[in-house]
DNA sequence: ACCGTAACACTAACCGTTAGCTTTTAAAAA
DNA sequence: TTTTTAAAAGCTAACGGTTAGTGTTACGGT
């Protein structure tokens, strides 16, 4: 594996670069709305369809590099110190995440994607699809044979946390709140039912 | 108040009942994808700009009457018997909004929206709205000056709920299950905070 | 040197959606 | 009644994201 990559491999990577860093250019400096497909081929000098053959969307141009969202998310789970409890760790990280959003390198990312229904909608189901996986990541954390509905719903809740604390007045204040009540959350659950 | 409707009310009823009907109809006969708006207009004898002019979206032809949803929740917060707990009352309710998703007349439309991403991520941002607005309810039920954190939290958590419960295997015992989980939650919400 | 194929280009279209403008028709004013 | 108004609907044409179809180029393996 890693084997030397060929000059094929390195362009390709070159162009999707050079579409992405234009594109996030682009929206930040015209708006996303007022910035074309077409207008963003033409700066990154390729055809339309090469657009596409890189990003299955305009939306997706923007949230480039988000597939280590998901990445981090299901390591704060599945790489944590042994014996150490879940939610907790899952705290340290969504904490990490908010901060990260709030730094001045992203946040006029996040504020054109909150001044955008279309970019937050794609947030939106970019968020159940992490939460699927962090539900999976769960269920395997804890040798269940499959993702319970216990481990969805805590993987919802982890991230409705993270959603909600970058609206929030004070995100970390909110993060910490909103773990307290997942930490309950996850205890009910482990508990034998009534009734 | 309720006056008698003109007819012109009547025709402005009649007709967007007409393209909702035939939408639906033709949707669940071909596919969502396989029926473009120009068909639905041609079936329903209407102008596309008609269409348009009655719902904003091709998707909000498949949740017509899903106004009476956010309703149903924020009246089961504000319309609750005297002194009856907040949770096991909205419980009631979604236990009901999901038996009726699971009704056999209701069950097509579903099975329709789970197969296409369009119409599953407008339930998203449908639900998020949802959620916002049983977040404010919950907050005037309580004489909360304004929506808290707490409210928010524990409102998406009843819409994850829902969303979770319909794909369940079985639906009603997932939301027992997650309310176990959610009245956990809010009580931990109201514990004072330590720390 | 040769071939297969991955990357990209170009054209032309499809589809949801909207703007601009005209026609119909119910309702209210005269 | 007649006139006036404005809402409802129609028509045409377009815009912008997206895709299909069809080459063309150039890298990688033989």
């Amino acid at each position: 594996m890693t084997a030397p990559p060929g000059r094929r491999e390195r362009k390709k990577a070159e162009t999707r670069r050079r579409i992405a860093d234009t594109a996030l250019r682009l929206f930040l400096e015209r708006g996303y709305d007022a910035v074309g497909i077409r207008d963003v081929a033409a700066e990154a000098d390729v055809a339309v369809t090469t657009v596409f053959s890189h990003f299955a969307s305009k939306e997706a141009l923007v949230f480039e590099q988000d597939e280590d969202f998901e990445h981090r998310l299901t390591q704060a789970v599945t790489g944590r110190a042994p014996h150490e409890p879940l939610i907790p760790a899952l705290r340290r990280e969504i904490q990490a995440l908010v901060r990260h959003c709030a730094a001045d390198s992203t946040a006029p990312i996040w504020r054109m994607v909150d001044a955008s229904p279309a970019l937050r909608q794609y947030e939106e189901s970019m968020r159940l699809r992490h939460a699927e996986s962090l539900a999976t990541a769960i269920a395997g954390a804890l040798d269940l044979p499959q993702t319970t509905t216990a481990c969805r719903t805590i993987a919802r809740f982890v991230a409705d946390a993270y959603s909600l604390a970058r609206e929030a007045a004070d995100p970390e204040a909110a993060v910490d709140e909103i773990f307290r009540m997942i930490e309950a959350a996850w205890e009910a659950a482990c508990l034998p039912r009534r009734g």
